[in-house]
RNA sequence: GCCGAAGUGGUGGAACUGGUAGACGCGCUGGCUUCAGGAGCCAGUGGGUGCAAGCCCGUGUGGGUUCGAGUCCCACCUUCGGCACCA
């Protein structure tokens, strides 16, 4: 082969060639019947915001595309599907601000992003697109709702729930961040709605302990322990003269010698009965206060903020000293977690010693031999005191027998109590698909029958929420009304739509389906591809997203629909790209266009510069000014390739040594989403390749290949040139030998009491004999050892001599 | 307050199980080329000192372990992320 004329690098000419081929050619279509070695390369899907791909986006989707390329490199049949998450309120919002409706949105919004993303060159399946919004969708989303229901897994309850003021709508616990709306950064209200949950709490356990057996990060995995929050504990029992039960929860009953008050939520069912005629009118007062408190003002502050409270004006009998003691009610105590009560231990907790001294209540303590002086101590390392029996036990050996000494007289028994909240999926907006219930005067509660299913969104104009807690649904009689699926009668429609973390808690089971309209998914396609092989995505999603899919995969597992609980047996996490130290947000005015870039550099370069970066797992700031780096080093390999030889001869031993460390080093780098350094390889490799003025075919081909799931329209490009007729990506992934990596010299440092004090350059392998002659020999060596006999030498194989003297 | 991650040149960042700190890139300096600008190519680029070979210092701070510490241990400081009156 001769040096052919080298042309000059034109991505947008290639970028458009390669993409057009990839669809002609059915590239990155795998055979999802009968694939011979499936891999679900899964990538979350985005939420199709106007403003378009974002490079965070683009960040994201790269690094998850470059992971499939090489698996598919490694000879998989890689499966990379893409789709939109695209009902929720952001959209809903945004048609209202700029007075448009989401439905026209929406479809637009998914055009642009479709069309950014064939730009970025992924491999994606696009036969297997979807989007949350289709009928063909939310017909399962709503499918799935009813095999909870019908499992008992979904219930409606009165409960005090978060509300917006200004979206209008209910808020999981999840999406209130310290106290406001994640959206608009409004201070979170309590109202008491009627609302869906799904019974989450009760996998908790098994949410838990599976975590231990997935392959994902550990500080994805903490996240969600913490989350899950686990505590043990127990419930103990106080008694009033009347007789009157009061349950607490308790992670200390070793310190219930030291509980000198009891204090209830503000909203516990049995403060009406507990409040003595003299203290109704304080007390009604308190309650009413609390309940028009925001969550804000009632949680936020932690310890800073000053406790209030209210005396009931009686009192119940501590169960270990049989001493009466009063009972309070204080809203720092929430009716959500535990029993809504608690014995206040003043001498050992920071909030009840901060509550008994305002108040002037007694403070007892229990446990001494800790560490420090003041009170409160929180000592769960100390000894007994002032316990009765129990005194010179330490906490840990306590706090068993205590429990075991109560529960003989039925005032205790142990107990796990869990932080995390069952899952509230109701919102009173438009843009979701409808919970699928009836409701009946005769019958009640009515799921939708299956065979009705998807229960369509209606078109309606006034899709605006209003204040009054219902979904502008109910305003469309038409749609609201409907009869009785099971005796016929004139009934109604449950207006409140699903979360959209409902539509995304499943999404990955439907790709592999998506043709199939009668099944959400189907069991062959699904034995086949799932669980997922690899799942990459934000650690935005460690708790919230990762959870309720999780969730939902452990129900369909019980109820026979897949056969694995665990959707996501290997996750990583990427880090977030910001711009100027901040989260890129239209608000901020720091949200980097993408598009301009791919414009000026190419895909390609752009592609291979935002993974060029940073390490991948961790992201960082945007900032283009090292982007003529990767174009420099493309135009390199550019020219390597018009410019390259056929194979003749040795290659130059450098090079085939480098060569080998590059390949053994990009493959690992890859496999562990390494991208910054694999990049940096390959370009050590092409300054190696170049200063030995190597145009050996052999010397170029292999790192095409490893350059392919970097810039792969350029790669494509470089492929055909050298004269393949098939895709690089079904070419194999190129091999290394650790013998050819070894040859050549290495530099053996040679240090004088740790200090280096010379460089040898040897052979690989050489004796420590050899090396010891050579070092003492050194003139610089000499002078350090000063004639002194050297007390000890060690020796690293290949790498250092340090003598000590 | 609790949990987690991280502090390395002018800059983004490298550094395997403790073994040459600063790979690779950007920027900068000098040179070549050019009418010029740009691009390209070559060389240099942690700080101090020296004509030079070299020497000394250097990975947030202070200790420690070790022949040898960015890496391990102890105590701090700072930044970022998560949770937060969860009993």
């Amino acid at each position: 082969m001769s040096p052919r004329e080298t042309t000059e690098y034109d991505p947008a000419a290639v970028e458009s060639k390669w993409q057009a081929h990839w669809a002609e050619r059915h590239t990155n279509e795998p055979d999802l019947d009968r694939p011979a070695r499936p891999y679900y390369n899964l990538m979350m899907f985005p939420y199709p915001s106007a403003e378009g791909l974002h490079v965070g986006n683009m960040f994201a989707f790269t690094g998850a595309d470059i992971y499939g390329r090489f698996q598919r490199l490694q000879g998989y049949a890689v499966f990379e599907p893409i789709g939109y998450d695209a009902f929720g309120i952001h959209s809903e919002n945004y048609a209202i601000t700029i007075g448009t409706h989401p439905a026209k949105l929406i479809p637009k919004n998914i055009a642009a992003f479709r069309n950014q993303l064939h730009r970025l060159g992924g491999m994606f399946d696009w036969r297997h697109e979807l989007a949350t919004t289709d009928p063909k969708y939310y017909k399962w989303t709503q499918w799935l709702f009813l095999q909870l229901y019908k499992a008992g897994l979904a219930y409606k309850k009165r409960a005090a729930v978060n509300w917006c003021p200004k979206d209008k709508t209910v808020l999981a616990n999840e999406q209130v961040i310290d106290g406001r709306c994640e959206r608009c950064g409004t201070p979170v209200e309590q109202r008491f709605l009627e609302q869906w949950f799904f019974a989450i709490t009760k996998h908790a356990q098994r949410l838990l302990d599976n975590l231990d057996r997935l392959d994902w990060s550990d500080s994805t995995r903490t996240l969600q322990r913490n989350w899950i929050g686990r505590s043990e504990g127990a419930e103990l029992t106080f008694e009033t003269p009347a007789g009157q039960k009061i349950t607490v929860f308790t992670t200390r009953p070793d310190t219930v010698f030291g509980a000198t008050y009891l204090v209830l939520a503000p909203e516990h069912p049995l403060v009406e009965t507990l409040t003595a005629r003299e203290q109704q009118t304080a007390v009604r007062g308190y309650q009413r206060e609390a309940q028009s408190k925001d969550v804000v003002t009632r949680r936020v502050g932690g310890g800073d903020t000053t406790k209030t409270g209210v005396f009931l004006g009686s009192y119940v009998r501590n169960p270990a000293t049989g001493e009466s003691i009063p009972i309070w009610i204080a809203d720092y105590v929430l009716m959500e977690y535990g029993t809504g009560a608690i014995m206040a231990v003043p001498a050992h907790d920071e909030r009840d010693h901060e509550f008994a001294t305002k108040f002037n209540l007694p403070i007892q303590p229990v446990v001494k031999g800790h560490k420090g002086g003041a009170l409160p101590f929180v000592a769960d390392d100390g000894v007994l005191v002032n316990s009765g029996a129990f005194d010179g036990l330490s906490c840990a050996e306590a706090r068993n027998k205590i429990v075991a000494w109560l529960a003989e007289r039925g005032a205790a028994r142990a107990r796990v109590q869990f932080r995390l909240h069952d899952w509230c999926i109701s919102r009173q907006r438009y843009w979701g698909p409808p919970i699928p219930i009836i409701y009946c005067e005769a019958c009640g509660v009515v799921p939708v029958p299956e065979k009705d299913l998807p229960v369509i969104l209606p078109l309606i104009e006034d899709f605006r929420p209003d204040d009054s807690g219902v979904s502008p649904l109910a305003r469309h009689q038409e749609w609201y009304f409907v009869k009785c699926p099971q005796c016929g009668a004139q009934a109604r429609r449950e207006t409140d739509v699903s979360d959209t973390f409902l539509d995304s808690a499943w999404y990955f089971l439907r790709y592999p389906s998506t043709e199939f309209d009668d099944r959400p998914f189907d069991p062959a396609r699904t034995k086949t591809w799932l669980p997922v092989t690899t799942y990459i995505g934000g650690n935005e999603h460690a708790v919230l997203h990762l959870l309720y899919s999780r969730f939902t995969t452990m129900v369909l597992k019980d109820l026979g629909h897949v056969s694995f609980e665990e959707p996501f047996p290997k996750l990583r996490a990427h880090g977030i790209i910001v711009k100027d130290g901040a989260k890129m947000s239209k608000s901020r005015g720091n949200v980097v266009v993408p598009d301009a870039y791919i414009n000026q550099w190419g895909a390609d370069t752009f592609r291979m510069y935002l993974m060029f970066l940073g390490p991948f797992q961790e992201g960082g700031d945007f900032r283009d000014e090292g982007i003529t780096g990767i174009r420099r080093f493309l135009e390199k390999v550019w020219v390597l390739v018009h410019e390259v030889t056929s194979a003749s001869g040795d290659l130059p031993k450098v090079v085939v040594s480098k060569l080998h460390q590059t390949i053994k080093k990009v493959g690992a780098d890859l496999e562990s989403l390494q991208y910054n350094t694999a990049i940096a390889a390959m370009m050590e490799y092409v300054n190696v390749v170049r200063s030995a003025g190597c145009t050996d075919r052999r010397a170029v081909e292999p790192l095409v290949l490893m350059l392919a799931p970097f810039a792969p329209h350029l790669v494509e490009e470089c492929w055909e040139l050298l004269g393949h007729k098939t895709t690089v990506f079904d070419a194999g992934w190129p091999k290394h030998d650790d013998a050819l990596a070894a040859m050549g010299d290495v530099e053996i440092v040679v240090q004088v009491n740790g200090r280096v004090r010379g460089r040898l350059s040897v052979t690989r392998g050489v004796s420590q004999q050899d090396v010891e002659t050579r070092a003492f020999a050194d003139e610089s060596v000499k002078k350090f050892l000063e004639g002194k006999a050297p007390k000890k030498v060690v020796y690293v194989q290949d790498r250092l001599l340090n003598v000590v003297v």
